[in-house]
Formats: structure tokens, C-alpha cells, sequence
DNA sequence: AATTATTTTTAGGTTTGTCTAAATTATTAT
DNA sequence: ATAATAATTTAGACAAACCTAAAAATAATT
């Protein structure tokens, strides 16, 4: 295994997350999201298509190579698992988890990882529902059916949150909606798409469309 | 609370065992103790001096101030939190948890520390018998007393271990001695003031001065 | 097609933390 | 006290990862 700087790791990731999103990967994208100027984008692209982690084509953008998807894939896996511990062992809110994982997916050292893991119980998702890569990096994704799509009196588990941002999950959770959440559609708006959910027997809650676009499901 | 870059921890933390082992630190026993050149030490300690961090003397040695002391028990603080964890939690055995620890003693979120802790029921000592410094810092040493001290007949309890280094603590664990077992002196040899040792109602050992030096004890 | 706007790269700098080699200071031995 | 040795600092450089401002390439408008 190839040691990656902080730097480099957080570049792969942050490929990996948009190239999964939307295809090849934009200077200036990658530049908002890692909070740099595109020119240092640049720079780091170089080196790393130097090092063989990513293609990378001027003017272009660039895609990561197996060795750097491989290298993405171990580092979220770390960052999921110790989100999960945060949250099941440390009593820390969904919320919260992210940032401190953002720390902590910077340690390196393998058999730390898999006793983790071992530890934890070998859990299949993070606190957003995330999947968690295996020890070979093999990920298994449940396919993203929002809970947009159910129509009136429909019933389903909720599986996995598209935007996790703070506002998003605070939300949720003053609906008392989390993950394994069973909900029904009570009523739904055709005018804007917007829906009343019942989250338990006591509480019903009224979601926007944008909200349970983002809020994904099983049934 | 202050934040430190990973190398003015590392000096930090660094000083602080030097210190309280003899006293003013030398420039040479600092580059020795971190494997860097005594420039960069040098360069080093000016930073960190300007920073009201270390009172520095050129040609004489440095210290650290309050402010500095403080960072410093905050780093051992995490650094034994987390070597607590990974053999208690995870498994690891003594001689490995150092040098995980010394990655993750760097991540300086306060609430991740303070709810390990709690995780962690608050334990009082790392798994080679070190103090862990409480919340605020404070930190509870035992009088070390070594084995070396005991004559024939006594009997006493393992609480901490000098020499920490991998060597030493696997020859323990050759001999079945960890922190809180129970060891009498059988016989203790006046010429180099070796001993025999009962470990347990099955094993003994034969313990060189040198080694019992590094093994402390109370009764 | 020509102009304007946007995106990306290049050029030149900065900071942090390191290095080697040379100069300086302190210590030890003669 | 002088010379030799050891410890420490200064000088000058370097790599990593960032920056701003200017130039160049690409994309969008008119
Ligand atoms: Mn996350
Ligand atoms: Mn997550
Ligand atoms: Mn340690
Ligand atoms: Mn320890």
C-alpha cells in the first residue's frame, strides 16, 4: 500500500465523490469543494497524474485511475467507519459525525481499520446510510429510490439521506426522521409535490419536495 | 484552546517528557528524541518561543512555559485515551498501541476526547501504567517504586513500566508480567542483584537488575 | 465570425518544516 | 591558558501545499 500526505488523500476523496456524482471532474469544481484556488488544483493535479492516482488532461479535468479510486475507496471507508463509531459508541448525532471523520480518515494504519471494523461489528452503512466499503474496498450501494416517489398511503424504511449537510440532517431530525425510520405518506400535494408523512403513531410531519427528494428508501 | 500543527505538538509533547526526565532540554537530546537535525530544532524552538510556548536560551536549553505545559498535557492526555482504547477496546497489545497513538493523539477536537473518555469509564492509567491527565490537566503519579527494591519473600503488584520500548515489553510478556500482576521475590542474588520471580501459582522468571529497575510496583 | 465571459493554467511568491555545511560558542582535556 | 572537541546556531536551500495576478484557452453571446 502506497502512503498518501493529508493533502493527497483529501484530493482523492473529494474526485472520487464528485466523478461518482457527475462524470469527469472540473478544476474549478474540485476547487470549491476542497475550499482552494483552482490554480493550486492545477498544481496537485500534476503531481498527482504524475504519481498515477489520476488521469488528467489540460483545459479537460480529470478522472481518477484504479490505483487512485482505489486509494479514494480506502479512505472512505475509514472516514464511514469511524462516523459509525462516533455515533454508536461515542453518542455523537448524525450531524456531528462528518466533521471529526474528516480528522480522524487521515490515519493510516491498516490493521487499525479492520480491527475497527471488527470492533464495531463490521457494520454495512455509516450514520447517513452511506455504504461502508469492505476491507478489499467492495462497496455495495442499494439502489437510490427517493421517498419523492411514493405515492399517498404508501409505506417505507427510510435507507439513506442525499444531502447531509447540517441544515438538512437538523431538519430531519426535528421530524424525527432517521435512519431505519418507518413512514407513511398521509397526503400528498399535487400543486408542488409537497407530502404529509406520518414518522411514528404519534407524529406526522409536512415535507417539501426538494426534503424527500433527498431522503432515500426501501420498502 | 490554542491550535497546534502536528509538529509543534510533537515538540511540545516531546519537551515535556524530556523535561520532567532531567530537567533543562538540550537542542541535541531534542533532534535525537524527534530523528530531526539540532537546526531544525533550533528554527524550531524560536517559533515556538515567539509563541510564549517554550522560554528558549540560545547555547542554553529550553523549557516549557504554563502555556506550553498545558498544550502538552492536553497531547499526553489524548495520546494515553487512545492507548487505552485500542488495547482495551481493540484489542492491541501493549507494545503495539504507541504507535497508533501517536497518529491519533493529534486529533484535537475537544468533545471527541472528553466523550472517549467517558467511553472509556475514565480510566486512570494507560496500558503500560502511565497517569492519564484528566479534563482539566491534572494528572495523579504514584510513587514509583521499583521491583529492584524488594528483597526475598515480598510480594507486590505491577502498576507501571519504565523502559517502554518494544523490546521490554515483549521480554514481560514472554515472562507473564503485565501491569497488575502479582510477582514475589523467590530469590535475589547479592552478586548482581538478580532475581527469581513467581508470577503466578505456575510460572517463574529470572530477572535481571536491569530489567527489574524498569518494572515498579506498589504492595 | 467576432466579441465577451468563463474556466483554466502559468508565473512568481509565501509559509511551514525540514535539510546540509559552515561558523560560532561552550566544554573538556592537555 | 591553549588547544581540541562537542554542542549549538546561522546561512542558504528545498519540497509541499498553498496564494494572487496575469495570460491563455475554451465556451457562450451577439
Ligand atoms: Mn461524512
Ligand atoms: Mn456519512
Ligand atoms: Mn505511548
Ligand atoms: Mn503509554
Amino acid at each position: 500500500m502506497i502512503r498518501f500526505s493529508i493533502a493527497e488523500e483529501n484530493y482523492l476523496k473529494t474526485i472520487y465523490h464528485l466523478q461518482n456524482a457527475s462524470g469527469i471532474v472540473a478544476t474549478n469544481d474540485l476547487a470549491a469543494a476542497l475550499h482552494t484556488a483552482p490554480a493550486s488544483v492545477t498544481d496537485m493535479l500534476k503531481k498527482l497524474s504524475k504519481k498515477g492516482l489520476v488521469s488528467y488532461k489540460a483545459y479537460y479535468g480529470c478522472t481518477l485511475t484504479e490505483a487512485g479510486e482505489e486509494g479514494a475507496v480506502s479512505i472512505v471507508r475509514r472516514h464511514r467507519l469511524w462516523e459509525y463509531f462516533l455515533s454508536q459508541k461515542l453518542g455523537f448525532s448524525w450531524e456531528e459525525v462528518h466533521e471529526v471523520a474528516e480528522e480522524l480518515e487521515h490515519i493510516s494504519n491498516e490493521k487499525l481499520i479492520d480491527k475497527l471494523d471488527a470492533f464495531l461489528g463490521f457494520p454495512r452503512t455509516d450514520p447517513h446510510g452511506d455504504p461502508i466499503p469492505d476491507a478489499k474496498g467492495k462497496i455495495i450501494q442499494t439502489k437510490q429510490v427517493s421517498l419523492a416517489t411514493l405515492s399517498e398511503k404508501q409505506v417505507a424504511i427510510v435507507t439513506q439521506i442525499g444531502n447531509q449537510s447540517p441544515e438538512v440532517l437538523e431538519m430531519l431530525d426535528e421530524k424525527n426522521i432517521s435512519i431505519g425510520s418507518r413512514i407513511q405518506v398521509i397526503k400528498k400535494y399535487a400543486f408542488d409535490e409537497s407530502m404529509e408523512v406520518r414518522t411514528d403513531n404519534k407524529h406526522q410531519s409536512y415535507l417539501t419536495k426538494e426534503l424527500s427528494q433527498n431522503i432515500f428508501i426501501k420498502n
